[in-house]
Parts: structure tokens; sequence; C-alpha cells
DNA sequence: GCAACTTTGTGCCTGTGTTCACAAGCGGCT
DNA sequence: AGCCGCTTGTGAACACAGGCACAAAGTTGC
């Protein structure tokens, strides 16, 4: 009685992310920008045990997570930074740039627009968009803020692979659509709504309000516990150990 | 042959996420927004499975979610909307105000510090800090913004609870600390950086570079199967069904 | 050339999260 | 009053992620 004929819900997930799991990949991300790092301060070779250490990560899941890109470390040495890294991109899809196409152009997309840490790591922000006639034509970081409605056509004529959304809530899907309508396959959403997109779109989503709301959870747990308990001596000196992982 | 003696492994995890499990926390933080929002359009009730679509997550599992902070439902009808709402405030410990200190006033910081979403959600910015003498002592959304080595003081003075920490990777360590020995529990950290803490702090990290970093390597994924491939014929009306979970 | 040491790569186990499927419970209709 | 349909709450199976511990494989020193 409960489901119908239905679909196959296994073959998709499968299919979807052939060989390197999701989990994985968000750290893989981690250990290219630290790698990066180190290579910059003219390091050669990094143990994983090193690696681990710097981002915070379980020294044999992180040797698990680069076992899935391929052997590129040397027993009883560790591993040689620049091919690592250049593997990294590979894997990772940065051999090729990637253009982002912003929607909204407010409080918060203004300043992921300026923020450098896109360009930087091989995500130029090509294109600008907004409703607002007053935001529409200005320039942020040497781009004009196109209209909406031009997000089919610019898109395309700069080859536009990401969409970002920071619009506020109720116009985020609007936008959505107009990106998927662009060829846009994935996108970042900013705005604190569900998005409907086609099955082949990869859809992330950052909510503060909701990673603030985590956080105040955990706040009450401990209040729960501890009394007031306000830390006046400086602990500022000596931090512990413990990067605390988070999912 | 396995295990050796041996620490205890469960009792940590156990302790510390008394009943409710980490990634539910997450899912009701999103369930209250929009039971807020069906709330203001004037709803009485919901089902499981209504909630579930507007939230883009599996109705089993959302139940089961709701399920960890007690029976609000009523069976053959759904639930109540106003009670489930105020269990999920006081479960989520937003009964009472958290304050919010943000360190970091640069390019993403500033658009924090404007954004509306906070102060609308029970999480009202009450300091700001920076190095910067330029931006000491301007007002952003009639705030003042102090030097940093304030922090302490006036973490104190404002009952700063929550540490949101936007300035450069450089010097998000100093700024980290200079929060902890201000009794600040929880630290939602947007630099890229991985913070050292007491282990009875709380660190959640917004890594947008990686967000990016993640939506890359799928858009690669998509290449190596399908070829160019631009829709064209606007998908744009149509959005089949589907929201994409993510972890 | 061999032995001792170091570090990777991985098999296996454990725990956590997700999903299905169904019994229990509630309201409405006859 | 009793039945029927609807929806919750949850037991059980399953998939995923994490982490230990060890064998394999390399390097260094003698």
């Amino acid at each position: 009685m409960t489901v119908p004929p239905e679909a196959e819900p296994v073959e998709r997930a499968t299919a979807r992310s052939r060989s390197i799991p999701e989990a994985s990949v968000a750290r893989l991300a981690l250990y290219l920008r630290m790698l990066g790092e180190l290579s910059e301060q003219g390091a050669e070779t990094v143990s994983s045990d090193e690696l681990a250490a710097a981002t915070g990560v379980n020294p044999a899941k992180l040797r698990k997570d680069l076992s899935f890109i391929g052997s590129y470390g040397i027993r009883g040495v560790g591993y040689e930074i620049r091919p690592l890294l250049h593997q990294l991109e590979q894997s990772l899809g940065l051999n090729h740039r990637q253009s982002v196409a912003l929607a909204g152009v407010g409080n918060l997309g203004h300043a992921l627009a300026g923020y450098g840490g896109f360009g930087g790591r091989g995500f130029p922000v090509a294109a600008l968009f907004d409703v607002d006639p007053d935001l529409v034509g200005i320039h942020i970081n040497g781009i004009v803020v196109e209209h909406i409605r031009e997000i089919p056509r610019i898109s395309a004529e700069r080859g536009v692979t990401i969409g970002m959304i920071a619009t506020p809530g109720p116009a985020a899907q609007a936008v959505c659509d107009l990106l998927v309508s662009a060829g846009v396959q994935c996108i970042l959403n900013f705005a604190p709504v569900v998005l409907q997109v086609p099955a082949d779109v990869e859809v992330r989503k950052v909510d503060l309000a909701v990673e603030l709301q985590i956080l105040a959870f955990h706040v009450a747990r401990r209040h729960l516990a501890e009394p007031p308990q306000v830390r006046n001596g400086h602990a500022a000196n000596g931090h512990p150990v413990n990067g605390v992982p988070h999912s």
C-alpha cells in the first residue's frame, strides 16, 4: 500500500558520486589550500601527520582521502607537495577556470563580489546581477552590475558555469530558474529558501542564520550543565589541542 | 584480537550530544524558519509531508527529527504549528537572546554586520571589532567598531555568548584567543584557517572558497560524462521536483 | 647488502545518519 | 458506536563515514 511502482533510489546516488565520497571532497579542498601555503613557504614534502595536524583532520582519514585520487605518497618519506597539489587540482576540476555569476548585489552579495578568496582561487566572478535600478550599472571590482533579465545572455557569453544567489529569499527561485535556463549546472545559494531545480543541477546552501542557531543550541546545552562560569584567567596563551571537526 | 584495553570511545560522544543528533539540529533550525513562515501565512497545522516538501527533506527523517524534541504531532492530522514552534525554540535554546560579537569588519564582516537575518532571528550583533584604525570608530547599523584589544572587556560588558570571526586568515587565531579569553563558548569562523581552541569551545567553520571548490568538483564530474550540452530551450518554467539534499 | 626505522595505503570494525515499512493512534463519517 | 482513512512515531535494515592497527614499501645508516 505504501510505496507505488516507484523509480530507482539507489541508481542515482551511486551514479552521481562515482568513486570519491562526498565528505572527502570537502576535505580535499582543505588539503589543497594548506598544500598551497606550504608550497609557498618552500616545503617540498609533508607527512600525513603534519598535514593532518595543520588541517585539523585525523591522519588516517587524510591518507584515506588522498588515496581516492591515487597514490602520490612515498612510504617512509611523505607526500611530495608539488605533484600532489597538481593532482588535487586535477581531481577537483580546477584545471580549467570556472566563471562565477553572482545574483543579488545587496549587503551580502556586495561583499561576496569583492571577496578576494574567489578570484584568487580560480573562481573569477565574471558577472553581477540585480533587479534594483540603483544598483544596475554600478561597478564592483571592475565589473558592471547588469539587470537580472540579462542573466541568460550574459552568462552564455561569459561562459559562466557556477551561479551564486545572494538575493532576498522571495526573489531566489526566479533567479535560480534564470540561471538554470542559462545552462548553469551548480548553484551556491545564500538565500534562506529551498530551491527547486532539475535533477541534474547541483545546489549547495549556505545558511548563516542556521549556522548561528546550531551554535546557540550548543550554548544552551552547555548552560544546562555548567554554571555561568566566566573564563577570566586568560586562557589566551595556551590553546591545548583540538580544532573540533565538523560535518 | 582487534580492540586492545583502550579508553571509552563511546562515552564522550554520547555525553556531548545527549539526545539530539548533530545532523538533526541543523534541520530543526530549518523547520523552525519554515514553520515561522507558515504561521505568518495563517496556517494552523502542517503534515510531515508538507513540511518535508517545503524544506526539501525526507518526510520520515523529518518525523524522526521532530521526535527528538518530543511528541508534538497529532496522528491523522499533522503538527499544530504554534506549539511546535514554541517547543523548537525552546529546544534550540532560542528562548533567551544570544548576543553576537563580530571581529573583522572588512569586506565580508561589513556585510555580516549589516545582514538582517541575524538580529531578526534572535541574534543581535552586539559588538564589532577590527584592528584597522580607519575602521575603529565608524558606525555600522548603529554599532561602533571597537579595537580588537577591547574584546575581553566589551564582550563581558555586553554579555556576548557567540563570536564570529571574519578577519583575514593570519589574524584569526589571535582574535579567536581573545574571544575565548572573554568567555565566548561558540565561534563561527569565516577565516580560511583551522582554529585551535580549548576542548570546551565549539567552532563551526564556513569556508566559501571550499564551497565553490566542491561545486567545481561536481561540474568536472558532469563534464566527464556529458558533452558540452547547453540548455537553450528554457527549462525555466517547470522545475520538476527535487531540492537536492545535502550533508 | 642488510637491518632498523619511518610513513603510506588499506582491511576491518564501530558508530552515525538515512530510509523503509508498518503498527499505533486520532478524527470524521455513516 | 464502530469503521475507515489518514498521519504520526519508531523498529529494523541499510549505507556512509570515521578511526584503529598493521602490512607493504620505501629510506637511512652501517
